[in-house]
DNA sequence: GACAGACCCCTGTTACTGCC
DNA sequence: GGCAGTAACAGGGGTCTGTC
């Protein structure tokens, strides 16, 4: 068992991606894109199923895992190397002579780390013969069990794996998102099936609406999809906004929506000393959380009708984020 | 208009601490 | 030992302000 986590920092930053929600945004980014690089209008793309997990970062040295991260800031995250060793899709050895050149003897890859629904399903029925609390959803659970000091009950948890990135690496790797997938899989590391190539945006944007009208009936949770630039030079040379690289976007679903009842309203005090109101809600489920409460902070901006309390409201939630209320859907007063 | 950075917020899980 | 409360971590969108 391990005392705590220690931090480690990654060879590179694991960025995140920016958001689109629907094809305008897609559209809207390509465009950006091409007015600084033209070549990206003839540019393929790969579509990838974003998963709804948490990113690991994987050094294997000489073709030997030696460390496992969890993302943290993306610059710095915590060593949970003895925990990822328990999940048993994670390669311990890669093999450091494929057809072509060696692979490098430092190698880092990025991927996401999450429990297949089945597994989840199962596990839980495990905890309810046992007369023990079950989880309420995968996602957390998956966070929640790589963070376990002692390894054994990492190891008692489904969770498994896939990569889809190389993060560092001190020799040659290839120059393609869909040849890197490939190379992956060559090397033995589970990557995910439902990846495809696309020579234009349309065909891209067609595979990501088709994810989504399968989302309900794959093996495992995802809250959207990505588009990413084939050419991983021209990905590179697009450069990076913030903290979201130019040459990729995540199309995300359409959020999800359900009403419940305002009990009331609270503030919170901020660590500055702003005020910030909150809705208290009769409990509701939606994306696979119990939602009690959401913030306002956005209400002024988004609703057009005032809420009172006792008004059936309606609830939003984008992906597995905040949820906030958009307006009312009953006036407790008028019964409108 | 694009962008960077600050600031606001959520739930679920585990680890830790204090109390009974 | 059990329970409750707190802190830290995971996931990241939306808005505002200031700059270019």
């Amino acid at each position: 068992p391990l005392d705590r986590f220690v931090k480690v920092a990654h060879p590179a930053p694991i960025l995140s991606l920016a958001n689109a929600f629907d094809t305008n945004g897609v559209r809207a980014w390509l465009e950006r894109v091409v007015r600084m690089d033209e070549r990206v209008r003839k540019a393929s793309f790969v579509v990838e199923p974003k998963i709804d997990g948490l990113t690991v970062v994987l050094t294997y040295r000489n073709g030997v895992f030696v460390q496992g991260a969890t993302r943290g800031d993306g610059e710095i995250g915590e060593d949970i190397t003895a925990n990822l060793r328990t999940v048993k899709a994670l390669p311990l050895r890669i093999p450091v002579n494929l057809d072509g050149p060696r692979v490098p003897d430092y190698f880092v890859v990025r991927g996401e780390a999450f429990i297949m629904l089945k597994d989840f399903e199962a596990l839980n029925q495990r905890l309810q013969e046992a007369g023990e609390k079950t989880y309420l959803n995968p996602r957390n659970t998956a966070a929640g069990s790589l963070r376990q000091l002692d390894p054994s009950l990492t190891a008692s948890r489904p969770l498994t794996l896939y990569v889809y990135q190389i993060a560092a690496a001190d020799g040659p790797t290839p120059a393609t998102q869909w040849e890197l997938i490939q190379y992956l899989k060559a090397l033995g590391f589970p990557v995910a099936g439902e990846i495809s190539l696309h020579t234009d945006l349309d065909s891209a944007i067609a595979a990501c609406q088709s994810l989504g009208e399968k989302r309900d009936s794959m093996a495992y949770e995802i809250d959207g999809s990505v588009i990413k630039i084939n050419d991983l030079g021209l990905a590179a040379e697009l450069g990076i906004v913030g903290k979201d690289p130019r040459g990729a976007i995540a199309f995300k679903f359409p959020a999800r929506e359900v009403t419940t009842l305002l009990r009331d309203i609270g503030v919170n005090v901020g660590r500055t000393g702003v005020l910030t109101p909150y809705a208290i809600l009769e409990a509701v489920e939606i994306g696979g959380v119990v939602v009690k409460q959401a913030t306002l902070h956005n209400f002024d901006y988004i609703a057009e009708k005032d809420i009172r309390i006792g008004d059936r409201v309606m609830l939003k939630r984008a992906g597995d984020v905040i949820p906030y209320v958009i307006g009312p859907v009953v006036d407790a007063r008028s019964g409108d």
